[in-house]
DNA sequence: ATTGAAAATGAAAACATTTGCAATATTGTT
DNA sequence: AACAATATTGCAAATGTTTTCATTTTCAAT
């Protein structure tokens, strides 16, 4: 049972009432085999009796780590972020850090600020989301020699190590999958790709894929959708409406596949009879769509507990090491995606 | 530009640098208007040559705040939590805090080590999410005169201040709806309601609202699905294979709803024709299906919103405040509900 | 009982700041 | 030019730890 009030429990308040020194007391907590048994028990009854907690802050001036990493995200509610953040989150408290979020609504100058903010706080090491980032931003980071992970975004030329996916080969894999199937006449929905590599480069990806096989995605095709079902939807709906439907639409993200999709069930349109649909992610739930979205698999909790045991290395060892490491993306063909149907 | 190497970058070598001395560097930072403009210009350009970052550890040990709040949930990745973290932090952050994560997974054990961890790291205030916590978590805030909020549930009882919806409420408003509509055999399926306090009572609400109507659920009907759309739909296809449909249907949450329509709109069960399904929450996407779901909207980014600005108050207002806010639940009627068609 | 090595402890300095108080510099007045 | 009032600055103590080094204690071996 812990002593009521009392605030200012520190460890020189258990040395007291434990009889012995501070520096007794800290080493207890920090080298206990240096300390003898019997003692420790007495320090530790009277840390619990005292309601005693340990000031990580006081020891971090002591250039102790913080044990604190910063994650710096575009935004948090998008499924695909929260599962590696949440997956990063847990694997990172297992190695007994914890963790110091902030989201910067893809503004990169924000993102800049938000950073400074956590070399404030002296986290241990600092995770960003994708390649592009200010100079600004990886300057303060190098001159601060912070170990510094780029998160979700394979490059091998990247300014610091990469943890996570190659956004042009899943861009690549599922424009080639379409072309495969027959489809000349594309449409793509794309994110705005203002600020966001990944984006930018599945897009690139679908492109080259259908270059291949001579195949165009014609302006009016090229939609703009930010992620979220319901512009997804209406995007589609008014694709609909112009008519001249193209034999498939390939989606940046199964968020705006879900919304095509609901669009054309909506307008009785058959998938993939006369539309194939795509997505990129396969988040959950894509796979229990009817029917089953054909999509490119980027494996969220893989990326965000391969990264977690990164930026880990980083921090704890001593000479360098090399922690990148790609994640392949990976297509999984299912009930959206056939041959063009007789248009 | 910064100067390059020169790690230990302290408020000292900025002195030494600004030929003033350290109190002063110190003061044109917390106090810049007790230094002449002169001084102060002249302090930040050795900061800016420099590359000097404060340091927010050292200054915590003066009891000064440390900028962080504590956020404790039980994951990162469901659409609702994540939402409302989202804004959350957005509100936080604007008022110049930032959040220190981590997610127990529904462990009522692990939320209260890392509570002690929050302690540990000097939070200023820590926010949970729902009502019911272990004795120990909440002794340990109590003790430790931690400002508390406790997020997402509402309950004017609750021993901290609480801002959230009524998720008793929120069962019971589509309970009714669906009495209402004149169902009488009844479905509902719900999370693991152990540790989740949100899911009993929504369960609780759906149930004493049949129950004026005369109407049971019986036990073959209650079916328990954790948060995936994936186990939804599995639970609702051996529902449909047993044979014997109710009219009626009602999830515990969106992402249910979203797999038991799956789940019918394969067997091609028209909904809402032969089958009524209603969800709780209204996440994003749920306005979007086909049929749109009928459901109780409980307004995350509000709660996240509100939260951020009740926590900072208890954290910087000197007296005493009553901050504890209801934000009602709504319900939404929409496509995926009706009258019971002929069985 | 002594001795010496090993184990356990304590004193004090160090960490990067903030702040109360005293000292000094700058003004404006006469 | 002298004075007071005010503005600005520096000194030194304080914050809650850790850690180095020196001192004391313990205990087995003589």
């Amino acid at each position: 049972m812990a002593e009521k009030g009392r605030r200012n429990v520190d460890i020189i308040a258990v040395a007291k009432a434990a009889r012995v020194s501070p520096s007794t007391v800290s080493r207890s907590f920090n080298h206990p085999d240096l300390v003898k048994a019997t003692t420790r028990k007495k320090i530790d009854a009277v840390v619990r009796r005292l309601g005693y907690i340990r000031n990580r802050a006081a020891q971090t001036i002591h250039g102790i780590r913080s044990g604190t990493i910063g994650l710096i995200v575009p935004t948090v509610d998008q499924a695909i972020f929260a599962e590696m953040i949440q997956s990063f989150s847990e694997a990172v408290e297992e190695l007994g850090f914890t963790i110091l979020l902030a989201s910067h609504g893809f503004n990169l100058d924000r993102e800049y600020s938000l950073t400074r903010k956590m070399l404030e706080h002296r986290v241990d090491g600092v995770a960003l989301i994708g390649i592009a980032h200010t100079q600004d931003t990886l300057d303060l980071l190098a001159q601060q020699e912070m170990p510094t992970l780029l998160l979700w975004s394979f490059s091998p030329t990247a300014p610091f190590p990469c943890v996570g996916s190659d956004n042009y080969a899943a861009g690549a894999l599922i424009g080639r999958h379409v072309a495969e199937l027959g489809h000349r006449r594309v449409a793509a929905m794309f994110p705005p790709t203002e600020g966001n590599d990944r984006a930018s480069l599945r897009f690139a990806g679908v492109k080259d894929a259908l270059a291949e096989v001579g195949c165009r995605i014609p302006e009016a095709w090229q939609l703009v959708a930010p992620y979220s079902v319901a512009t997804a939807k209406s995007a589609v709906e008014a694709l609909i409406a112009e008519g001249g439907l193209p034999t498939a639409i390939i989606c940046g993200n199964d968020v705006l596949a879900w919304g095509t999709l609901h669009a054309l069930n909506r307008a009785r349109i058959d998938v993939p009879g006369q539309v194939t649909v795509t997505g990129i992610g396969d988040f959950k739930g894509s796979k229990e769509f009817e029917p089953s979205l054909s999509t490119v698999r980027i494996p969220a909790r893989t990326i965000g507990a391969r990264a977690a045991e990164a930026i880990v290395q980083l921090i704890t060892s001593e000479e360098a090491v090399d922690v990148a490491a790609l994640i392949p993306p990976e297509i999984m063909v299912r009930g959206t995606s056939g041959p063009p149907g007789k248009a």
